[in-house]
DNA sequence: TAAATTAATCGTATATTTGCGATGAACGAA
DNA sequence: TTCGTTCATCGCAAATATACGATTAATTTA
């Protein structure tokens, strides 16, 4: 990726929108949101008995969502809660809400 | 990337999903979208006019939401016509909609 | 037919993503 | 203190994504 233009200037919405998106687009990251949308919270191990994938690997989705600001963690020793992130999971519903009806 | 154990078993939603999620994680595609659901259609001229990007690097934009299924261009020489896919935008829709109300 | 217009595609460079195993950090239990 | 448990992080390899300019293809206009 280079920029050589002048820089765009996206509204602050789109490019938020776009990261929620961008942070939803793998299977495993929607797989685990729907996890914590249907019910209240879950434990990374949860995870890595359900998903077959390395638990580095599934650690790493689990920063993704919440690099995203999407979910937030709770260390609860020696395991750590993960939920949904109360403060900017319902900026970034609606932020689809209002994408998908204009 | 690469995979040595078992094939993950997504179901198909949530690969459906995460590919739509994907091809609107950038900023540029949100933008796109936006302009097509919020009018009906337009063309990649317009695009290259709004949008401070080159023209091939448009295109490729154009072409990732086309494979996506989001989009349908429809030749009208000398220019394309661009507008949301008749048939999976609505899909697409109702999966996030889902997705944001469990 | 030749020239102009429009947009897709090619080729390339760089950055990011995705996966793994190995290691490290934090904490409770023995 | 030492040992296990749990999870994050590091380091690496391979694949994808993102940007560009140059080129090609298709069509209209002169």
């Amino acid at each position: 990726m280079s920029r050589t233009l002048a820089e765009l200037e996206y509204s602050v919405d789109e490019v938020k929108l776009a990261n929620f998106a961008k942070a939803l687009g793998h299977p495993v990251r929607i797989q685990i949101m729907k996890i914590l949308t249907s019910q209240a919270c879950c434990y990374t191990g949860d995870l890595t008995e359900i998903i077959p994938l390395a638990q580095s690997t599934i650690s790493q989705h689990l920063k993704a969502l919440k690099d995203a600001g999407l979910i937030q963690g709770e260390i609860m020793p020696p395991k750590v809660k993960y939920c949904l992130n109360k403060e900017n999971w319902p900026i970034a519903s609606k932020l689809f809400k209002d994408f998908l009806n204009p």
